[in-house]
DNA sequence: GAGGCGGTGGCAATCGGTTGCCATGAGTTG
DNA sequence: CAACTCATGGCAACCGATTGCCACCGCCTC
């Protein structure tokens, strides 16, 4: 397509300067006599010139990319924090490098090792990766994982044990004394920890808990835990996700349970659906936006350890005072 | 992070060739002695190589990124066009750089320019950018539009005049006479298509129709033309997208107008929120998904003019057979 | 035995920037 | 007025691959 695009040289030529002085005149401000970078920069701008960032990239290692993994682009969540990240990275000045694990272990080390020798640094939001392939991945590139914690790796979590306060409290004051956690995929380090703080939740308050599943992270996983829900109905389900509490409480209703007059239903995350389901589904919310935000700014400033992002609860009216099942 | 990685100058000097030698043994299969190929590779293996992207994609010109870019990454029918582009992608060997335009023309054009000398093509799947900037970038680099045409761009499109054609033809199935259109974005060339083949369907047939907006394409929009809506109800309404058509549908209940009972609702592309309102929405089905994987292959084969894709309507509970409003 | 040829491997230029180091000259200071 | 500092611009060596061109070798052919 046309001709080559104008590099540092012809920019040099045409302005009367040597091609170190373009460069610099671009990437060190001070560091050229103003009226020089000034000239500089009207020729770059009449000759079209763009600096090329693989030629820029070569010699300093940096190529202003970040690489950003998920597990499934299509699940909302990961809507949010890539909206988050993209708008944070593109502020810094820095590209987005998609990768879509697929839900597969293999796809995902496989994309993310091509990948890596490319970016300067690497967020996980949402990886089916072992922890040490991850500490792998880590040691090579700033990397920040989301939702996860593996040891030496830093990382930006969701309070996970005050929104499971939130939700458990707000059932039990509802007058449920006893509830079902529907549980996400095995692999999910979220899982395991909502549902430990469940645990604990419910223990403070002197409620009972059950637990069911494994179940996969989507309305389909909802769907096949209700079967096994409608065997001992409970009066309160706390779902892994959004997506799973929708999937239940859709299944609950297919099969003639009322919600919430008969059982109560929250998820996880307030993502876009929930809003929309009827009954509008009471979930505990997640800043994810600020998280896909907050891990662009970590991955470019080498971070500490771990920080923790607060949750609310969003009271909609999936969930209603306990009445007593009829049976 | 550790040293720094091995170069092909390290597996040359540990295999005892010189480095085009080794570069060959990777890039040129049958270039080179197998044996000795066999003998690189060993050695290559053992020092843990990797070829760096970027140092290869300088002489050639070839980086093996795509740019994707889209208007919104929160709105679900972009993560199934993305799920698509990107497994097409990464089996032919392609990396995604992500480009979300926050709906913003202006930061679209400026991301875009960033990066397209990095890119080896481009997938506009959902701009906001005007007629001659999407030229511009076209001529820079083999550019692929979804969803819209412009001269002189290749595109692919979904079959909107007989996506419109069902549509309507359902509802006069249904025995509606008359129908309004809730339009999307002024700037979107799909709802003036849609528009118009609602037009044409609706003459074909003897309908009556109306349309209002612009309207942003988002449950919100909905919510502000259900106002507009309400001033003169009609019993049948095809919107400009299934998040639109949402909007329309939950504001009307708000209001007390039931669904489909004495409104008929429509919507366009058929993501994963159409399947969970309640009623589920009746809507256009449009193969996203094939979509996003058509444009990766067609951006990496300089493809022909203009591609259609078939679409179908799926019908679901948001339509049923026309009652007189009572008033 | 000379000339030719295909298969291999090496040399070195190249892609387009970045940056350490040096030269120059103007301005400052004692 | 000499010595020194500082601002500014140029030279040239990278970064790590790719690739055109050439050299060499063994072998075949006439």
């Amino acid at each position: 397509m046309s001709e080559k695009p104008p590099t540092i040289y012809d920019v040099a030529r045409a302005a009367g300067v040597a091609a170190s002085t373009v460069s610099r005149a671009f990437s060190r401000p001070g560091r050229v006599n103003a009226a020089t970078a000034e000239r500089i920069r009207r020729v770059a701008a009449e000759l079209g010139y763009r600096v090329n960032p693989l030629a820029a990239a070569l010699p300093t290692g940096r190529t202003n990319m970040l690489a950003l993994v998920v597990s499934d682009v299509t699940n909302p969540v990961y809507g949010e924090i890539i909206r988050g990240a993209e708008s944070a990275a593109a502020e810094a000045g820095y590209v987005l490098l998609l990768i879509d694990a697929q839900e597969s272990d293999r796809l995902e080390r496989h994309s993310l090792e091509r990948a890596l020798p490319g970016v300067d640094g690497v967020i996980l939001a949402g990886t089916r990766m072992s922890d040490s392939a991850i500490r792998v991945a880590a040691k090579q590139r700033p990397t920040i994982l989301l939702n996860r914690v593996v040891t030496d790796v830093p990382g930006i979590v969701h309070d996970n044990a005050y929104g499971m306060h939130l939700a458990v409290r707000h059932l039990y004051d509802l007058g449920h004394r006893a509830l079902t956690y529907v549980a996400g995929p095995e692999a999910s380090w979220a899982d395991g920890m909502r549902w430990r703080y469940l645990r604990e939740a419910a223990a403070d308050l002197s409620l009972r808990v059950r637990r069911i599943g494994p179940f996969t992270p989507t309305p389909e996983g909802g769907r096949a835990a209700t079967a096994e829900l409608l065997r001992e109905l409970p009066t309160a389900v706390i779902a892994y996700n959004d997506l799973l509490a929708i999937g239940v409480l859709l299944a609950l209703q297919a099969s003639g349970v009322c919600v919430p007059a008969e059982v109560s239903v929250v998820g996880f995350d307030n993502v876009f659906p929930a809003r929309i389901v009827t009954p509008p589904l009471t979930t505990v919310a997640a800043p994810l936006r600020a998280q896909g935000r907050a891990a662009v700014t970590a991955v470019l400033s080498r971070p500490g350890r771990l920080m923790t992002l607060p949750v609310r609860l969003v009271e909609r009216d999936s969930t209603a005072r306990r009445r007593p099942h009829r049976r």
